[in-house]
DNA sequence: CAGCAATAAGTGAGTGCTCACTTACTATTT
DNA sequence: AAATAGTAAGTGAGCACTCACTTATTGCTG
C-alpha cells in the first residue's frame, strides 16, 4: 500500500477525502467522524482502529499519540479557513465585496466537509495554543482584514477583534444551530442572509433592502 | 434529579454561590470549575471530590452519576437565560427596546458567573436533548420573540430560527473570543456595541450613528 | 532478473493505570 | 434510635500506549 514517494506528509485530509485510500487517511477519517460525534475524550483508540478497519497499534505508526491526531485534524480546517480569509484580503476589491466573498466561501467550506467543520467549531477551544501567532486563525485573519479597512477609512474605527468576533458570529452561531438541529440544510443556502447580516454589522448597508 | 421538594432542591447554584456552604453546592462549584476548564470527560470524580474537599463517595449521595451532575449544572444556566428572554418578551416595549434589554442582561448574566456561562457555551452541544421542547432554550425563546415581532410587522418576515441564531451570534462569538483570550474584560463593557450590532442585523437601525 | 537482505506496514495480545461507581462502615443530627 | 451525612477502601472495566512479532514491499547485487 501507500504509493506515495515521500513517506507520508500530513495533507491526506483535504475536502471529502474519505475515498483517499491511504492508511493514514483512513485513520484520520475514522477519528474525525468519531471525535466530532462523541468528543475527543469520548473516543477510544480502540474504536478509532475498529472504525478505520485497522489494528490499534497502527495508529501509533502515523501519530505520536491520540492528542496529536486530534490536533492535526484541527489544524487542517483551521489553516484552510485562515488561508481563505487571508487570500480574500489580498484582492483589490472594496471591503464589502471581500466580506461577501469570505462569507460565501466560509459556508462552502463548511458544507464541503461538514464533519470537519463541526469538529472545528465544537472543539477548537481545546486547542487554544494551536499556533503561536494569534493572526494564524480565522478570527485573527478577519480582525487583520478589518483593521486595514479601518485605516483606509472604509469603516469606522473601533476594536477590530470585537468587530471580527461579531461578524464571525453571524455565520458561526447558525452553524451551531445546525449542529443542534434547530436549522437544517446546507449552510450555503443561507449565505445571502449571512452576507446581509455581516454587512449590516459593519455598517456597510447594502441599500437595496 | 426529579422535581423533589424535600431532600435538597436543585438551586444551590445561583450566581456567585461559591460561598454557599452546603455540601451539594461545594460539589457543584468544584465540578463546574473543573468541567469548564477541562471538559466533562476530562475530569474524574476523584478530582471533583478533591477540589470540593469531600470524599469521592459523597458525590453519589447528591447525584445519580457524573453525567447527571453535569446536566444539572447545564440546566441551571440554560434555564436562567431562557427565562430572562421569555420575560423580556412579555413587556409591552417595542422590539428594539426588548432587544437592547436582552443583550445587556445576557452580558450581565455571563459576567455575573463567567465560569457557569463559559461551561454553557463550550459544552451545551453535549446536551442537545436537554429539554423536550426546543422553545425551552435561549435560541428557542429568542426565535419565538422574533416570530411575534414579525407578525406585528415590526421586522421583515423570514425564518425566525436563522435570524435568532445570527442575533445570538453577535454576542456569543465575542464570548467565545473571550474564552480563547482574544478579547478581555467584562462582556458588559461591550454591550453597547453588541446592541448596535444586533439591531443592525434585525434591520432596526438606531439612526444615531 | 533471480535471490535476498533491509526496511516499512500491519498485527493483537499484553501492561500498568485510571476510571466511574459501590459498599461496608463510622460520625453526626434530630 | 432512627435517619442522615460522610468516609475510605475496594472492584471490575476500560483506557492509552507498547512490544514482540509477521507479512509485504523495496533496493541491491552477481
Amino acid at each position: 500500500m501507500a504509493t506515495k514517494i515521500i513517506p507520508h506528509f500530513t495533507d491526506d485530509l483535504r475536502g471529502v477525502s474519505a475515498a483517499n485510500g491511504t492508511t493514514k487517511a483512513k485513520i484520520e477519517r475514522a477519528a474525525l467522524w468519531l471525535f466530532s460525534e462523541h468528543g475527543i475524550d469520548g473516543v477510544s483508540t480502540k474504536s478509532i482502529a475498529a472504525q478505520a478497519g485497522v489494528s490499534e497499534g497502527l495508529i501509533y505508526r502515523y501519530f505520536k499519540n491520540k492528542e496529536d491526531l486530534a490536533r492535526e485534524l484541527m489544524l487542517a480546517i483551521h489553516n484552510r479557513l485562515t488561508q481563505m480569509i487571508k487570500e480574500a484580503g489580498k484582492s483589490e476589491d472594496c471591503l464589502a465585496a471581500q466580506i461577501r466573498h469570505i462569507t460565501r466561501r466560509y459556508c462552502e467550506i463548511a458544507d464541503d466537509d461538514w464533519t470537519l467543520f463541526r469538529y472545528h467549531i465544537l472543539h477548537i477551544s481545546r486547542f487554544s495554543g494551536l499556533s503561536e501567532k494569534p493572526s494564524k486563525s480565522p478570527h485573527g485573519a478577519a480582525a487583520s482584514l478589518l483593521r486595514k479597512a479601518m485605516q483606509r477609512g472604509e469603516i469606522a474605527k473601533m476594536n477590530p477583534n470585537i468587530l471580527a468576533a461579531m461578524a464571525l458570529g453571524v455565520v458561526l452561531q447558525p452553524a451551531h444551530s445546525k449542529v443542534l438541529g434547530t436549522i437544517s440544510g446546507l449552510l450555503s443556502t443561507h449565505a445571502p442572509l449571512f452576507e446581509k447580516g455581516v454587512l449590516a454589522i459593519l455598517g456597510l448597508n447594502s441599500e437595496k433592502d
